[in-house]
DNA sequence: CTGAGTCAAGCTCAA
DNA sequence: TTGAGCTTGACTCAG
């Protein structure tokens, strides 16, 4: 009998990078049957990787948000969405059985709490490509991670747009959840405007360590009400401060174990770590 | 085929 | 005021 294991997750594409789901292209090449060229391909990864993470006890997994390239650009040709439609629906029936948890997470341009209008507008764009990514695979546990983004040299204020925005699109509550990060935003103001929205905080404890503030796991539950929680982990590399290493560090990994207490196993933790699927296999021989 | 340079977007910080 | 760096991979083109 084996010892119970965590549920772990990866990110994107295999180690190797022969399945893959963030192939994209140059904005200067964008075109419709590029676009289609590329999508397809990520798309038929997509089952793939499904089958791989449940061979490999792997039981979330992050799309990369170039799985459709450009989707949310003023230039992009919205007959794509047509062409892609048999594919998506291949990649649902995948997962339907599996059930892996599907994630996203849209990059560092996205600003809710922005001043700019126009800022805002392409953020939400983008979140409601994310949105219809996952609804086309019917993610019904997905998970679009996003961070509260710059502080806009005023921190309080920021959070205070970041919630006006997000009570003016309620719709971004069905899978949007908020992670601190290294540089802004603590764990701790994180959750406050988690809260404030109804939302899910991403507890990741390398930023927490970096970036510190008081938190305790009991609060952070709390808001993901009846959905599972989800945290993230990453060790520190080699050369600056926030680089991803290879590996997780066990120390620490044991570390975030002890901080989720009773929970740990009932937790899906992101495995941010650079040799992916190897490095989850590391975790997983510890248990 | 390979390696170096570059890539939509915002924001922060150092110079 | 400007520009590198963020996280990191992956495209693109020169050679």
């Amino acid at each position: 009998m084996k010892n119970r294991q965590p549920r772990l997750g990866l990110f994107c594409s295999t180690h190797d990078g022969i399945l893959s789901t963030n192939r994209t292209i140059r904005l200067a090449s964008l075109a419709t049957d590029k676009v289609i060229e590329v999508a397809t391909k990520n798309l038929e990864d997509f089952p793939k990787i499904i089958e791989f993470c449940y061979e490999k006890n792997i039981t979330m997994f992050r799309l990369g948000n170039s799985i459709v390239p450009f989707a949310s650009h003023q230039k992009f040709d919205k007959n794509v969405w047509e062409v892609l439609k048999p594919l998506f629906e291949v990649g649902k029936n995948s997962n339907k059985e599996k059930n892996i948890r599907l994630t996203i997470h849209p990059g560092q341009f996205i600003q809710l709490g922005s001043k700019n209008p126009k800022v805002v507008e392409s953020s939400l764009a983008e979140l409601r490509y994310c949105c219809d990514i996952l609804d086309l695979l019917d993610a019904k546990d997905g998970v679009i991670t996003l961070h509260l983004g710059g502080t806009n040299g005023d921190r309080k204020a920021t959070m205070e747009r970041f919630f006006e925005v997000f009570t003016k699109n309620i719709w971004l509550g069905k899978y949007l959840a908020l992670e601190n990060d290294e540089y802004n935003f603590t764990a701790s103001e994180t959750l406050e405007v988690a809260n404030r929205c109804g939302i899910g905080m991403i507890f990741d404890i390398f930023h927490h360590s970096i970036n510190q503030s008081e938190i305790t796991w009991e609060e952070i539950k709390k808001s993901w009400k009846e959905k599972r929680p989800k945290v993230h982990i990453s060790s520190q590399g080699d050369g600056k401060v926030g680089h991803h290493a290879d590996f997780i560090n066990e120390e620490e990994f044991l570390n975030l174990q002890k901080f989720l207490g009773d929970d740990f196993f009932e937790v899906d933790i992101m495995i941010e770590a650079k040799k992916k699927e190897e490095a989850i296999e590391k975790i997983q021989n510890l248990y």
